[in-house]
DNA sequence: CGTAGTACG
């Protein structure tokens, strides 16, 4: 019986929130693993006090292609039997969205999926990441694989995770394709941990900054914590902490039994 | 508008 505490928060900059006091509201919770997107730093760019946080060890996975944008993170109390920073049936490596820690008993994807928003294109990238993606979910829940999935996945799945749900299916976020990719990761036999607990609308993540969207509630939930069947009865707790600020996203969490 | 570096969400 282990318990294990695990956070996912979008930070849009690691940098600036180790600077602004927000990170350590994080640390001070004594969680078991903090999983960072949108990190927006290489490794060495880091300063050794925020690399090496006292109980934590630290893993990076910066975006080799375009400086200062996406990158994720974990900070892990134990150390991970082994870490990769892509899915195993593809190279993606380089853009700074994934990392695979296997523990042993459960293997745990910290995810930046690509937002998609601009061109024909980025749109095309981004559902081919979700087709790798899901392949790797698939196999892994097929040869009985513990698995936890948490990060940015921005997407709102249903009409309860954003405000003006009409207005928002043309826009990146809220898309049919979007929406049914997730819908395939749940039939793929992963559960959406918030709603295990939580069936109610205005529960969001991620808020544009400016307008006092945040103060207004004007929001979607973009930030996701999935785990396998294998895992769903040793969740005990699915939360989203909306009171801790500085990016635009706040952090999410699931507290569990192993 | 904020983050980070001149694009991206």
């Amino acid at each position: 019986m282990d318990e294990l505490k695990i956070l996912s928060w979008n930070v849009n900059g690691l940098r600036t929130r180790f600077k602004g006091g927000y990170l350590k509201q994080v640390f001070e919770l004594n969680l078991d693993i903090l999983c960072f997107q949108e990190v927006k730093s290489t490794e060495d760019q880091i300063p050794k006090k925020l690399k090496e946080i006292e109980g934590y060890h630290s893993y990076f996975c910066p975006s080799k292609i375009l400086k200062g944008y996406a990158g994720v993170a974990i900070y892990s109390k134990n150390k991970p039997k082994t870490i990769e920073k892509s899915f195993s049936n593809s190279d993606y490596e380089n853009e700074g969205r994934i990392l695979k820690a296997d523990y042993g008993d459960f293997i745990l994807f910290n995810i930046y999926f690509p937002s998609g928003a601009g061109s024909k294109e980025k749109l095309e990238r981004k559902f081919n990441f979700y087709k790798y993606f899901l392949d790797e979910m698939k196999n892994l829940s097929e040869i009985g694989k513990n698995v936890l999935i948490c990060g940015d996945f921005n997407i709102a799945h249903n009409e309860i995770d954003l405000v003006n749900p009409a207005r928002a299916a043309k826009n990146p976020g809220f898309l049919k394709e979007e929406r049914a990719f997730l819908n395939k990761l749940i039939n793929s036999g992963y559960t959406d941990t918030f709603r295990m607990f939580n069936g109610d609308p205005e529960n969001y993540t991620w808020w544009p900054y400016g307008h006092n969207c945040r103060e207004k509630n004007v929001g979607m939930r973009l930030d996701h914590f999935f785990v396998s069947e294998s895992l769903k009865e040793t969740v005990k707790s699915a939360y989203i902490l909306s009171d801790i600020e500085g990016s635009d996203h706040c952090p999410i969490g699931v507290d569990m039994v192993l």
